[in-house]
DNA sequence: TCTGGGGTCCTAGGACCC
DNA sequence: TCTGGGGTCCTAGGACCC
């Protein structure tokens, strides 16, 4: 059997650690630029207050009830995550190595491959996870268990749904079981079916909820769900698994750093700024995972001109180029990344957004050589190391090119930020 | 004044090869 | 005079996830 671990409202879960009085008060999380809502807690939901929204358009109504709002604080969460999916990886007994039975699938989440608990142990032992990562970190979470991993996705869904009926675990091993957990699932709430589908299955063939789904056949779902991908979730959800646990050490084949900026910018100047400065962090990461880059791409986003449009009306533009050998060194990728900024600028043009992309990607201990372009003799890596170590002991970037700027009108805003409790000796929490 | 950031996978269609 | 069939590789774009 397979299970998934969520944490419940997980951002919102993080800022009511350190700030026992909101235990029970309604709470919201922001995205970067204190743009949307990006968690909520039930409190918080029970007010109307939906995902996804933008903060203005809801500041009224949460001012009016009182609703605590933090904008995103990635060092507490990412810290606070880590010591779940540590917690998980006790309990799984996940340490020797060999195969990995937790896999962690997003900052708050991991499937679990539960195969060696017996069967009439599934019920107990999720509920022991459950009440142990609650014990050890303070974040409460939920337990979905199923044959596959899309039906313990749903598994979890319900559970979630019902707190208290359910004490956030649900197990689905008997086919009574599926059957009335798929017939109380809608279409949309289904993993992999998204806004355009869950209209189209709904409007268009009447579709609406999980078990009508199953009953449609495989060939009716490759071509009208994505090919395979609509296939795969028929099966997943008759129990025929098909997403399989995904290896840990797996590389990334993209890594892309983007920002809205803060206050939109009109000049070339600070446009390049903002973009060399994503460059470096997608650099970091780049190396982090022992890879080069071998295209670069940049993107900009613009909307209106300088003269003050009123209307919201995003145009994207981008221009990559191809490296004649991958590289991981900061100022290599920019001197690629930066004539393109160039090429992209127009004067008079308001830019809210920009991004980098690193393709092409490669294990950097196996670059292939380029038969027409000499390799670079040295390849910076220590320079590249010892930048690295400063900037990651250090937290905050004390080591920084200058093409990246001193001034940065254009960062981003996080008025609303908590404190980092668990990362910053400066911040910690005081106890009177 | 004003709507996040970072990813994945898949398909269609064009260019090119023999 | 007249123009196949099979294949690969690449890019753009769509859909999805949290």
């Amino acid at each position: 059997m397979n299970g998934i671990v969520d944490c419940n409202s997980f951002y919102c879960s993080c800022e009511r650690l350190f700030r026992p009085d909101l235990w029970d008060r309604p709470v919201v999380v922001l995205s970067n630029n204190d743009g949307c809502i990006v968690s909520r807690t039930d409190e918080a939901k029970s007010l109307g207050v939906d995902m996804a929204v933008p903060y203005y358009q809801c500041r009224e109504v949460m001012e009016r009830h009182g609703v605590s709002v933090f904008s995103s604080n990635y060092h507490l969460y990412g810290d606070m995550s880590m010591r779940v999916m540590d917690t998980l990886r006790f309990l799984m007994d996940d340490e020797d190595g060999g195969h990995e039975r937790v896999e962690v699938y997003s900052v708050d989440e991991a499937f679990l491959d539960l195969r060696h608990i017996p069967a009439a142990q599934l019920h107990e032992f999720s509920l022991r996870l459950r009440t142990v990562v609650e014990e050890w970190t303070g974040i409460r979470v939920s337990v979905g268990v199923a044959s596959t991993k899309l039906l313990s996705k749903v598994a979890n869904k319900l559970a979630k749904k019902e707190k208290i009926k359910t004490n956030c675990v649900m197990v689905l091993d008997t086919e009574d079981a599926v059957f009335e957990a798929l017939q109380r699932t809608e279409v949309g709430d289904l993993w992999g079916i998204g806004r355009r589908y869950a209209v189209k299955l709904r409007d268009y063939y009447g579709i609406q909820n999980a078990w009508q789904l199953r009953q449609m056949p495989e060939e009716w779902a490759r071509k009208n769900l994505g090919g395979v991908v609509g296939v795969r979730l028929i099966k997943e959800l008759r129990g025929e698994p098909c997403i399989e646990m995904k290896d840990p050490l797996e590389q990334k084949k993209m890594i892309a750093t983007t920002r809205m900026f803060g206050t939109p910018v009109y000049d070339l100047q600070p446009l390049k700024e903002a973009v060399a400065t994503y460059t470096a962090r997608a650099a970091e990461k780049l190396r982090r995972q022992c890879s080069a880059a071998g295209s670069v791409d940049v993107f900009v986003v613009t909307s209106g001109d300088a003269s003050g449009q009123y209307e919201y009306d995003p145009h994207s533009d981008h221009r990559y180029s191809i490296l004649p050998n991958p590289s991981s060194v900061t100022h290599e990728l920019m001197r690629y990344v930066l004539p393109l900024v160039e090429q992209l600028y127009r004067p008079g043009m308001k830019y809210l957004k920009a991004g980098v992309i690193l393709g092409r990607l490669v294990p950097e201990g196996a670059i292939q050589g380029n038969l027409f372009v000499p390799a670079p003799e040295n390849r910076n890596g220590a320079l590249m190391d010892a930048i690295d170590n400063l900037n990651f002991s250090m937290r905050d970037d004390v080591v920084k090119y200058l093409a990246s700027g001193l001034t940065r009108n254009w960062k981003m805003r996080q008025e609303l930020r908590s404190r980092r409790f668990t990362t910053r000796w400066g911040e910690l929490h005081e106890v009177k």
